[in-house]
DNA sequence: AATTTTTGTCACCAACCTGTCACATTTCTG
DNA sequence: CAGAAATGTGACAGGTTGGTGACAAAAATT
């Protein structure tokens, strides 16, 4: 699940900076040379954060801020060349979450773009926190707990969230594909097995911990759920 | 109940931003354009949280500030233009809970106003002073101290805000991002590993004063969470 | 300014996860 | 009932994650 960045920028040397840079460090890059361009990309390749040149050929910066700001609500952060404050204000007016002045250190950037991307995460996570009961199973989401009766299950971090994402509608039948969109991420690539393989250690551990309950079950051909009578 | 927010501040598209961010996050939000309407606005509205401009008319931002505290303890966040040092602590000293520097990131401001209000609410409910017990451990807020069994720990300022973070919710998982952003600060730009290494920090004085307790808890993948039984 | 303390970063290693494969087992279909 | 399709499972390699010491940078103290 790498994030993707939007560079909106005219000038092809800092566009080469910013691309070869943002890539190095895992991210997926998209440019734009123009404030157009810009819009339409923001659309098809959907950024979880935008660069965004104040100066800019078609629709400059602030344009292109307002309008990003009227479809979504895409982190973005100004490049601008002038240290001029009201550019500035102006651009922070418009929503922008950061600002970086150019010439700008890469290093400093790379970091704004962690922070804003981590603040971004963190805001947008959902809050749901209360515990899941399915008979004597019992997770605790904050703690990332769970129970099966009095037993503790240690379960690993995969197993846990595809136990939860089970548990949250027992009963409904989950396809691999969804479980892997849920579970590993929207963007996972490999063989859709893995859920197979990480339901045979949930099982095991289940098992250990309550040996006569059928918790996981199989629906054949379509994929699994959560035994609503456990 | 949502929170009242009142915005003190003249210039009309900086009250627009402010006004349509805070409802956006399900504030109700009043302005007053100059000094003497805020302090009518405060009374009347019965604010949660002040959101206070330094250049006003009428009144400036020092004098407004030092009128509300001498009627109420509303929390209060100074807007100041200039980053120069001795508006900030000038501000500080009228009792200002926070100040943002215009020009200000929304995402910024409205962290910090979420902040704010949370520290408001936790020390209304007198729970921000009282000691944190679980086990051994021992946390006294007031004097910065922290013992385990009758062992007094040394612990360093980050170190003490990071164990006190994890005590006040035993058993509840952090993440790093979480802990980062509540511990060194929204705008901490580094490696998310510095958690690591304070903990490990944390955890070599733990032991040398308990070396049979596990105080701090892994969570692969995840965080770290306080043990529950001490 | 010098010294001490605190804090951040890096590199290395060990432990642990997890995706894949190969093969066994079960279920379905004709 | 045979054969095919789907699923269960053990083994294992490669990748990820976190603990840690060493050192540099920054901050506090003298």
């Amino acid at each position: 699940m790498p994030h993707k960045i939007l560079v909106v920028e005219d000038e092809q040397p800092i566009v080469d900076l910013l691309t070869y840079n943002l890539e190095r460090e895992g991210y997926r890059v998209s440019v734009a040379l123009d404030g157009l361009q810009a819009l339409e990309q923001a659309r098809q390749f959907q950024p979880d954060l935008v660069l965004l040149d104040l100066m800019l050929p078609e629709l400059d910066g602030f344009e292109v801020c307002k309008a990003l700001r009227k479809e979504s609500d895409v982190p973005v952060i100004m490049l601008t060349a002038r240290g001029a404050e009201i550019d500035r204000v102006v651009g922070l007016e418009l929503g922008a979450d950061d600002y970086v002045v150019k010439p700008f250190s890469v290093r400093e950037l790379l970091a704004r773009v962690k922070n804003v991307l981590r603040r971004a995460q963190t805001t947008a996570a959902a809050t749901e926190t209360e515990p899941v009961n399915v008979g004597q199973l019992r997770i605790d989401i904050t703690k990332r707990e769970a129970t099966i009766g009095a037993a503790l299950l240690e379960l690993t971090s995969l197993e846990f969230d595809l136990l939860l994402k089970l548990a949250q509608h027992p009963g409904q039948v989950f396809s691999r594909e969804r479980l892997v969109e849920d579970v590993w991420g929207y963007d996972y690539l490999g063989d859709l097995r893995v859920v197979d393989a990480l339901v045979k250690r949930l099982r095991r551990k289940l098992r250990r911990a309550a040996p006569t309950a059928e918790v996981i079950l199989t629906v054949r051909a379509v994929g699994y759920k959560l035994a609503e009578e456990i």
